[in-house]
RNA sequence: GCCGAGGUAGCCUAGCUGGUGGGGCGACGGACUCAUAAUCCGUAGGUCGCGGGUUCAAAUCCCGCCCUCGGCACCA
């Protein structure tokens, strides 16, 4: 038995492309397994915790419940549309999912990997309550730019761990958050380190998710703070706390197998104990959840006894219109409001999906690009041969009602179905989905070939023998494709197979070798070809989004047409073509230049920044105040030989913290092979003198 | 800066135990008409990121460098 598993989605937002990156292949390879006679159990579910679900409930005026009840409908009907059928679709919230979180979290204080700490958490004096991470604001201790309490989404990205941040405010009332002593609750992650570097030199996956996670393991690993501060989520046991989300999610895989299971009628605990396990069991993500996936996931089975995982298959990114993922900035596809309110067959994208690239790497999605690959390859190629060889047997041998044909394919034809199978089967061996809808392609290309290059067309005038001959040999091929393409295009497989008599849903890989008799039904025409108008259309619908959150971003000007065009054709984004160089553009007009406030400053102290290398706390004179700027000059120069010089210095440089240390304004300085050489005036100037 | 993954015709890629660089899409020309102007045949298009080295022979091995993406790090 096989378990396969997708990333859950978080239940706090629509479903788009980018969680389709993960599903679709999935969905195809599992389709493919069952074909293959394995035995599948399939699961995902809404990921239904955490704070951003309860600030966002609060923002709706909803019950958290409320909210997630919202996104665990859309994703459900999204996925089914797709013809994503998972075995169990389910949510952590509901009860079952809690008891085995409990479990699991139990089994792991009973082996003694959890243990109470008192930390320093922010606390709200105002609305007398401490603050969960997602409620802090303040300041990233590592990079100086505004973060959030678990991660600083602004600027360097790191995860945050509870207390960390600095001047933390709260986020519901905006009042300055005080820090409060509260016994947590941690994992030892650190004791897990051997077993881990053990663990993933024999976990199977992708390249891209398993280098990633040695890379990690081999550096530091902390302990995890495992409890937050929160009414919503999974109760831990005996406190007034709540499992961080990133815990419970991934026991969803366990608990919705459970459920899975017992709708399918099979053992779970062959899957997920580890001393009853007969499975194999295999994730598949996104590479942006490998760390929990590789590092977290397998140390909570180990500690508390359930199964390790086999196999961790990460998709790459996706990319829309060749540029990073990104809501905010427009370059996004919704799946409800614009490919399924497009009426587009769903196949089409299931198709683009697994073809356009490797699994692991990067994902174009353009609209242009989707038109082209599917009139071009889908349709003219695949729906044309299924479709000319049906049609013609059915209207030149048939009688109106169906066809048979007394046929039978040559052993040419079995042999390269053969290959065909074979292909898959490696391709699969290695979550290689291109490579795999390749051979299929190529099946039909060659199905194309033969048609052609036989002539039926011809041969039915004089030689009917010799016509049937060759139709069966089409009509193996066709049939063949039809079984063979049926995970990829299950909704197009599904008409199609009708007019063969079959029910392709129920059909093995092997079938498509069967030699017999053909009878054919009415044919359909496989699939709708794409207008130039439609692509066109759905290209201005993310045209005007893309626009939108531009002149959102800028404050005022709204960019033409002409302009995102340009920016999506020369790559990078408006604001890092507005001030990176590009020879012509790389103009500064004095308006721009004006906004710099530039002064000579007087050092009058220094002292360097302890345990850090490069870095010197100034305090500089600036004519009206004294300002505090931290420089990495401290390689080069000492501090005493820096007190009461003069240097320039950007003074409206956007505040930072640097180790800890706030700095306002930069000094300006020569760069010597990364070595800072000072700038000096000509004559002696006052503290403050404008630069321009 | 460090660590990964990459850089092969306009785009997606195969080739990476060394031996005259394959395929698909697009472009161009032709053939055909059963087919959703689909198909089939042919042509053009590549300094295989750059520079060295090993070798009779390198996209493929070694060294250095550049660029892209991702992760990490004391960029101000």
């Amino acid at each position: 038995m096989k378990l396969i598993t997708c990333g859950l989605p978080y239940a706090n937002g629509k479903a788009h492309i980018g969680h389709l990156r993960t599903y679709v292949p999935a969905d195809v390879y599992v389709k493919y397994l069952r074909m293959l006679g394995e035995d599948v159990v399939f699961v995902c579910g809404s990921d239904c915790h955490g704070t951003p679900i309860v600030v966002n409930a609060e923002k709706e005026g909803l019950e958290p419940k409320g909210l997630v009840d919202i996104y665990h409908e859309h994703f459900q009907k999204v996925f089914s549309e797709i013809d994503i059928d998972f075995d169990y679709f389910g949510r952590t919230d509901a009860e079952y999912h809690h008891h085995r979180t409990q479990d699991l979290v139990r089994r792991l204080m009973e082996n003694g990997y959890i243990y109470p700490k008192e930390i320093e958490l922010a606390y709200c004096p105002n609305c007398n309550r401490f603050l969960p991470d997602r409620y802090v604001e303040g300041i990233c201790p590592y990079c100086g730019a505004e973060a959030r309490g678990d991660e600083c989404d602004q600027g360097c990205g790191r995860h945050l761990e509870p207390g960390e941040i600095l001047q933390p405010r709260c986020k519901i009332c905006g009042s300055k958050a005080v820090y409060k002593k509260q016994t947590h609750y941690f994992f030892k992650l650190t004791e897990f380190k051997d077993f881990l570097i053990d663990f993933l030199s024999n976990l199977r996956g992708t390249e891209n998710a398993l280098n990633y996670a040695k890379q990690w393991v081999s550096a530091e690993l902390k302990d995890w703070c495992i409890t937050r501060n929160l009414e919503w989520g999974v109760k831990f046991p005996g406190e007034d706390l709540v499992v961080y989300v990133w815990v419970d999610a991934p026991i969803g895989y366990i608990s919705f197998t459970e459920k899975a299971c017992e709708k399918i009628g099979k053992k779970w605990e062959e899957i997920w104990m580890a001393e009853k396990k007969t499975s194999e069991i295999i994730h598949f993500i996104g590479l942006d959840i490998v760390y929990h996936h590789c590092i977290f996931w397998p140390a909570m089975l180990k500690g508390s006894g359930y199964s390790l995982p086999d196999a961790i298959v990460a998709s790459g990114m996706v990319k829309v219109e060749g540029k990073t993922f990104s809501k905010t900035r427009g370059y996004v596809v919704w799946l409800e409001d614009d490919y399924l309110a497009s009426n587009l067959n769903t196949d089409f994208l299931r198709y683009y999906l697994v073809n356009y690239t490797s699994h692991q790497k990067d994902l174009n999605f353009s609209w242009e690009i989707f038109g082209d690959k599917v009139n071009n390859e889908l349709i003219a190629n695949l729906g044309n041969f299924l479709y000319r060889t049906t049609y013609f047997v059915w209207k030149n041998i048939g009688d109106g009602e169906k066809a048979e044909l007394n046929g039978f394919a040559t052993p040419e034809t079995i042999k390269m179905i053969e290959e065909t199978i074979n292909k898959i089967k490696s391709s699969l061996e290695v979550w290689e989905f291109k490579a795999l809808s390749d051979a299929i392609m190529e099946l039909s290309s060659y199905g194309n070939n033969t048609f052609q290059h036989s002539k039926p067309w011809e041969l039915i005038k004089s030689d009917l023998d010799s016509a049937k001959k060759v139709l069966a040999d089409c009509l193996q091929i066709a049939k063949a494709l039809v079984i063979l393409c049926y995970p990829i295009l299950p909704k197009t497989m599904r008409r199609l197979s009708k007019v063969f008599g079959f029910d392709v849903e129920r059909s093995k890989i092997e079938d498509s070798l069967k030699v017999e008799d053909f009878t054919i039904y009415k044919p359909v025409i496989p699939f709708q070809k794409i207008e130039k108008e439609k692509i066109e259309e759905l290209e201005k619908i993310m045209m005007e989004r893309i626009k939108k959150a531009i002149s959102e971003e800028r404050g005022e000007t709204k960019p033409d047409e002409e302009e995102i065009k340009e920016e999506i054709k020369e790559g990078g984004t408006m604001s890092e073509t507005k001030d990176v160089s590009s020879s012509e553009k790389n103009v500064v007009s004095f308006e721009e230049f004006k906004k710099l406030d530039l002064r000579i400053g007087k050092i009058i102290k220094a002292e360097k920044i302890e345990k850090s290398k490069k870095l010197m706390r100034l305090e500089i004179d600036i004519g009206d105040e004294v300002r505090q700027v931290v420089a990495g000059i401290a390689e080069e120069y000492k501090a005493e030989e820096l007190i009461g010089k003069l240097v320039p210095v950007l003074v409206n440089m956007k505040p930072a913290k640097l180790m800890g240390v706030e700095s306002r304004g930069m000094i300006l300085a020569v760069d010597v092979n990364g070595k800072p050489i000072l700038l000096h005036p000509d004559k002696d100037v006052k503290a403050g003198s404008i630069i321009r």
